[in-house]
DNA sequence: AATAAAATAGGTCCTTAGTCCTAATTTTGA
DNA sequence: TCAAAATTAGGACTAAGGACCTATTTTATT
């Protein structure tokens, strides 16, 4: 059971059935935002999925936007778990830690969840700093991750230089979510993108110069 | 000036005024889009800002969901036609056209109207047919250039191979704008993501053989 | 068992939003 | 010029949504 940091009121959640509610809330937070996006999530339809009143929903959640920040972190937090578990049964072999990595995330795009969320996690971080906050903080631990193993795999390579392609590699996998996602036009062509992708970011990891990353003329 | 396909009642815009009324509504809802997302676009907000009433606006577009049909296909549309310029400015090598375009994506992205206006098409198209469809007709012809550039750079190619190499590398730049896009935390690698795309790009569509694409055994 | 805190229900208030209606005004072509 | 069509303003209606308040019930602890 992973802790709850909690953005709610003090005393929630002190009994069994407070965390428990504030678990069914996210939950069902979370199933509305994935099928009907954020303009189709309100504090009514939560309640009403969870079976309780407003007035209780409030108790839990004084505004909207506090819900909203929770469950972001809920299902961030969930995503990140998973993914620390890949890596830690792929081995110790950082190409094949990659690969494990690379495949993964792939066939998570294809999850209904995957699919529907993080566009519209993208979306939010444009208008909604909270949203913006714990999405550029997921992907900075995914990066972290793949820029200790294209160092390892490229040791030429700067800290800088693994900083950029680790930004490559992965913003290009979040790419192909609304393309080969659950029920997107090309869903069938994952396993294709997923040999096209494994193989190009080894390749690219394993062979890239610093010399092809770094500004020619000095930007500063 | 480009031909408006509206979904707007017949007899509208007939008279110039309402030519100029329509391009104002598609411009006013575009800006506000960008700037405060699908959840924070109101009739009562367009109205405003183009300095009409909402009765007035009703008369161009009787439901919202006319609007943003409409809205949709302007700012694609908009898109495509730059784009189309661009190849034909790029020359007549494939890999000179190839390269072109991927910068030309690429410092798009860096736009404040892509930066922000694609996410939210792409959180749309999870739960609006419309967008979805859009979206795909547009991608759909940005996959078929680079599709035949491809096939040119790399012969071995089969249609069906093309096409997929195709949608990895859209797919993989559309990737990059939650996080170079403007604004965005890793806006500053911009020229460092560019020069990695064209490298990384341009070598797999040269280099990439049909067998490592296919799959081995037959997942029909 | 008693008690204090937590949890809940049910209602209210106010704002925003989408849609529609009708009477005026403006535009354009015959 | 003048009549038909297009454009416009200014409401009105209804629904949905966020937030708040209070009384009641439930829970856990002593």
């Amino acid at each position: 059971m992973r802790a709850l940091k909690l953005q709610n009121r003090p005393g929630t959640g002190a009994y069994n059935k407070g965390q428990e509610r504030i678990l069914q809330i996210l939950q069902a937070s979370r199933d509305i935002l994935i099928e009907q996006g954020y303009s189709g999530l309100s504090m009514r339809k939560i309640a009403a999925a969870v079976g309780i009143t407003i007035g209780n929903l409030h108790y839990y959640y004084r505004t909207k936007k506090d819900l909203l920040s929770d469950l972001l972190d809920h299902v961030i937090e969930g995503y990140l778990d998973t993914f620390n578990v890949v890596r830690n049964n792929a081995g110790n072999s950082p190409a094949k830690q990659m690969v494990a990595l690379i495949e993964f995330i792939i066939d998570d795009l294809n999850t209904q969840e995957t699919t529907n969320f993080f566009p519209e996690l993208w979306a939010l971080s444009n208008h909604d700093e909270n949203a913006s906050d714990g999405m550029h903080t997921l992907y900075g631990k995914v990066r972290k991750v793949f820029k200790e193993l294209i160092l390892e795999l490229n040791p030429s390579l700067s800290g800088e230089d693994g900083e950029q392609v680790a930004l490559f590699i992965t913003a290009s996998m979040e790419g192909l979510t609304p393309f080969v996602g659950r029920g997107k036009p090309w869903e069938s062509k994952l396993p294709g993108m997923k040999r096209i992708a494994t193989q190009s970011f080894l390749h690219l990891a394993q062979n890239i110069k610093s010399s092809e990353i770094a500004s020619l003329q000095g930007t500063k």
